[in-house]
DNA sequence: TTTTTGTATTATGAGTTATAATACAAGCAA
DNA sequence: TTGCTTGTATTATAACTCATAATACAAAAA
């Protein structure tokens, strides 16, 4: 799994890396039971601070995605294992961002059809 | 039109208004050529400082959606006068965020179904 | 003239992000 | 045992962002 990180953007790394992993996630380049990078390792692919790794690791921990070993590294969480845990709080949060997107995509001009085709597209990037 | 800010989350002020008035702009809350609430009145309102609102309306600006005017405010833009704009780099963005919603709902457990529908339901909120 | 508009300036405080350089506990292999 | 690797913790530091306070300004309307 390549990530690709942007160092001069507004969007911190540690967040970027996350976000990269869950796509990654999705898309099953990286399945349930597999493990990460040590954070090491993508520490020095990427040319940063092991810690900015490990802040990214927590924070995927902390959302249910991957568990931490010390010894065994960050291993991936099946799916099952993650269905539930915040049910309410996510959908609040994804309706609220599907509100935005939705509100910018209107005012530049693109109409419903168009809109759902990109959603419904993005959708079937993802694992099958 | 009323804003919803969350004085102790991780999003900036300045950045919560921003998205607030995109969608009141595009829920029709405010139509073009409405003015906005004054900086002062504003931010009176939410009890921050002047330069927050400012802030917020120059990135209003910057994209599009506002024109500022020293004398007669915030005015609301016309759709027609946003198209285009940035089409390019906006249509990357808007595939980039559906990529990681599409991978998140994923995780949690949403079918595709659902996710369309929510994604449309959201696009269904915005004006007529 | 007075008021109101968005904006600019300057200084300040708090918090976040990322780094460097170490160090630790835990488990595995030799 | 010894050595290695794992994620994590610590401490100090630098740079940047966010938000504030207190003013001030140019421009246009009342």
């Amino acid at each position: 799994m390549v990530l690709k990180i942007d160092m001069s953007g507004a969007i911190p790394i540690y967040v970027q890396i996350r976000n990269e992993i869950v796509k990654g996630i999705g898309k099953g380049d990286v399945s349930a039971g597999e493990n990460l990078p040590t954070v090491r390792q993508l520490a020095s692919e990427l040319g940063i601070n092991t810690m900015t790794v490990s802040k990214a690791y927590q924070l995927l921990k902390s959302e249910g995605f991957i568990e931490t070993d010390r010894r065994k590294g960050a291993v991936v969480k099946g799916t099952h294992e993650l269905k539930g845990s915040l049910e309410g709080l996510y959908r609040e949060k994804l309706e609220g961002e599907l509100e935005l997107l939705s509100a910018e995509a209107k005012l530049r001009g693109l109409d419903k059809q168009e809109f759902i085709d990109l959603c419904a597209s993005a959708f079937a990037g993802m694992e099958v």
